[in-house]
DNA sequence: AAATTACGTCAATAGTACTGACATAATCTC
DNA sequence: GAGATTATGTCAGTACTATTGACGTAATTT
């Protein structure tokens, strides 16, 4: 079981080396604009979820709105993200990858999504569905909702190009 | 498949919310000492590879020596890891934890082994056995070396309290 | 004896994050 | 409609983790 006092130092090892590994591929091409990670994350999520509002944002990375101005806005002056009045509210303002935009972002998630490829190659739909269903596990109950495995809701795509 | 464009976004994400969080249990604890994850991340394979040498360190956490300066620093002013001359090279310092090291990592890893435990709640051996093997295969090839699963090589436990 | 290695340290800088405070416009509530 | 609240933006100051480059010392290797 390779536990040890009850303390899997396994699966921490494992994970804290996966992860690093895992977000060393964009973090090379990220260089080449100048951006960082945070950059990755925010362009991650407007391209995954489009429209979102700046509060929702928030809400998912989990960092204060401060931090989040800096990195937003050279995303926004460099042409990759774009601002919209809410519709509904107009103070809210929705995030929307440009052409640009989805572009890098498509360019990030590559490198990784053959990372997860290779780990995934001889591995059943079954297989691949415990590994979700696991690292799904992983995150704290009250903020699975953050979660978008795909098949509904999401279905982006198909916004223009504002 | 949850696969769009060939880009396994759901996974992509999914890996970012689990390691948010994972993360997040240790971090709570950490702000007691006035520590930050580097501190944890230093602890931790210290622990974990009781003798190891700075450079060997330093290849593990692929952070530059003036990065780890500080944090190990640190560690070692408020006797939670001690050095030692290695004693076939005497350039080398051996980084063991002291008692008070080893409570502080077993303390950290305890909320990550429980978030893990719930996590695998109703998995088998051999569907342990896939997460792990996915995420070691999640790692480059040329660093799985690094990897150590408890099983040999580390006897590491028995080693006083140098 | 000279080169290399392991480690430590000083200085300057960057990226990401934080708290606290204040401003503006829009919406909600009474 | 007046006042409170909400969504967002911004300014200032700080902390932590990381970087590159340079230099020093002691020990080992060639």
């Amino acid at each position: 079981m390779s536990v040890e006092d009850g303390i899997d130092f396994a699966i921490i090892e494992l994970f804290f080396f996966a992860y690093r590994d895992f977000t060393s591929d964009p973090d090379q091409i990220l260089a080449d604009y100048g951006f960082g990670r945070a950059h990755h994350r925010v362009l991650h999520f407007v391209n995954r979820r489009p429209g979102l509002t700046v509060a929702e944002l928030l809400d998912v990375l989990k960092i204060t709105k401060q931090s989040l101005a800096r990195v937003l806005k050279q995303l926004i002056d460099t042409d990759h993200v774009v601002q919209l009045q809410g519709p509904r509210d107009r103070r809210q303002r929705e995030l929307y990858p440009t052409a640009k935009g989805r572009a890098l972002a498509l360019a990030l998630a590559r490198p990784q999504s053959r990372r997860i490829r290779a780990a995934l190659e001889d591995s059943s739909a079954t297989e691949r569905a415990l590994v979700e269903r696991f690292l799904e596990a992983m995150v704290n109950p009250e903020l699975r909702a953050q979660i978008d495995v795909g098949s509904a809701k999401m279905s982006g795509k198909s916004h223009g190009e504002h």
